[in-house]
DNA sequence: CGTGAAAACGTGACGCA
DNA sequence: TGCGTCACGTTTTCACG
């Protein structure tokens, strides 16, 4: 269950096929792909079987949705004990403004992504949502200009047929 | 195409639901919003050409696909002028280790989120990849020991009728 | 925004290399 | 064992009220 899975030249092309567009129908991947539909639907229930794919996701854009504005946040929280930073945690993934959040090693403990409407809502979050907490012992505040979501995370394919893709932002 | 879109109480139940599980079909999602499925499609439709839904994107497991280590590298480019970063973040982007790239204000001027299989391809990435470069003045590597992709990014409805929700990772 | 019908799709069972 | 062909129930999707 923890281990790499095989992915045979078939899978490779699926899963970046899919990775373009998740919504794409199977008949039409599977006549892109070179193999029957019903080889194609084997092939992702495998994969989705053995863990290899999470799940679907909705790409949203922060800026429509009144978000136009990202950053990241660098936070300390002292002491680091399990007993605070469960709860801490949760707080931040449950705010509406956190995108992800990192536990990282180093003197940074945690790393979150934030969208937000403009500089003032994002003092409002730090004021309020972090600094204001007993256990935040720093925030440090980096803006983000721009933001690119890389390929398809696969391993080299044998062949090179792939494409680029980008989301900027404001 | 630039600001923000107005989102009433249907929209944002269509968007929270295919958020959790973006192949739901619409039937289903219809039923669970309270409208026809026409109307369901209708409202998707639009959502995704006025620019809201931006695609739809398979989550694939990291460590499935034989990259068990994350890491988030802190890259100083030195000039940073236009002639050097663009064909810096177009490098990066197209290694198939990069998960994402940022731009950055503050004195690291990017930040690359990638997955390598183990310390020694993280090595090799940071020496290979980056320190070899001559426009890479400094890279700092942080170890990632958890990661949460954070709800639903939307506005906070009006009403409040939402449930909790989860998106963990190893 | 809902209804209904036609077209397309997902998803099994079955046979072939 | 794995793949392709076929067929059925379901879903998508469009014109219309």
């Amino acid at each position: 269950m923890a281990d790499s899975v095989v992915l045979d030249p078939v899978d490779l092309r699926i899963l970046r096929l899919l990775q373009n567009d998740a919504r794409i129908t199977y008949r039409d991947l599977a006549s892109r792909v070179g193999v029957a539909p019903s080889t194609c639907l084997d092939r992702i229930s495998r994969l989705r079987r053995s863990g290899v794919i999470l799940g679907h996701q909705l790409r949203l854009d922060p800026a429509k949705l009144g978000r136009g504005l990202e950053a990241l946040l660098s936070v300390q929280v002292r002491p680091h004990r399990r007993e605070l930073v469960g709860p801490f945690v949760e707080r931040i993934r449950a705010l509406p403004e956190s995108r992800s959040v990192f536990h990282l090693a180093g003197p940074d403990d945690y790393l979150v992504h934030v969208a937000v409407t403009d500089t003032a809502d994002l003092q409002r979050l730090v004021l309020d949502e972090f600094t204001a907490r007993r256990e935040v012992a720093r925030v440090e505040t980096r803006l983000i200009f721009q933001q690119w979501e890389c390929g398809p995370l696969l391993p080299p394919g044998p062949e090179a047929d792939d494409q680029g893709e980008s989301s900027g932002q404001s």
